[in-house]
DNA sequence: TAAAACACTTGCAAAATGCAAGCTATCTGA
DNA sequence: TCAGATAGCTTGCATTTTGCAAGTGTTTTA
């Protein structure tokens, strides 16, 4: 969804405003996960074509790299940039907000905790 | 999306992770919109039965308690709750990193600057 | 060299979104 | 009082996104 010309929320939005990209960013920046399998791995199952997807789309919007792993030539490495790194305030007020409100959390599956 | 046993994250996601909710919270406590057809003048241009399908589920929530307008009393007036209040050091977040990364906003549809 | 692992891709069904039109209750002006 | 305007929806239908299962191609391990 592209918002041009509209208030920087909504801008965000148009990158994040989805149910998996934060999800997918949650696990790259707190999880530590930088494989296919690893973040396939996540307790809220999203499916692998909306996960190829997603990683496409972050690569596109510079919140993820991508490399080859050189020990294991079948294998990818996502990382995030600086761009992901800057949305940890976002993703704690959050988690924040989600513990006030929502937790029914099992800590044994929380990504916060790796 | 309901999340249970999952993080916090997850679960303030499940509640907020699509592309309208956070749009019409952000109108509600920032740009003090009250009325249906003011949510729905805004830039973003949500369409009608989005948005009423969305202060729906946003009163299920408790994110939104809705009155009728006393004084008029075939609108209803949206307000937000504590839990909705709460929501502002996410929207702010939000607001920075949309601000640093993506910023061609036009001032004066700036919804935060009302 | 056969089997397993990894990162996808494809096909198809279901759900969410987007657009236009219509509908009902209230209100306003002649 | 009564036609038209207004506010807040609802409905129908096309398009897009998501969800699930199965399959593909390359690399690695046994």
């Amino acid at each position: 969804m592209k918002r041009k010309n509209c208030c920087p929320i909504a801008q965000a939005l148009g990158v994040l405003g989805d149910k998996w990209s934060l999800i997918v960013l949650r696990d790259v920046i707190f999880g530590k996960k930088r494989h296919f399998n690893d973040l396939l791995a996540s307790p809220e199952k999203i499916s692998t074509n909306i996960l190829s997807n997603r990683l496409k789309t972050l690569q596109e919007e510079s919140l993820l790299c991508c490399s080859v792993d050189l020990e294991n030539r079948r294998s990818k490495i996502y990382t995030p940039t600086e761009k992901a790194q800057d949305l940890v305030p976002v993703l704690v007020e959050l988690y924040k907000w989600g513990e006030k409100y929502n937790d029914r959390a099992d800590t044994a599956e929380n990504p916060m905790q790796d």
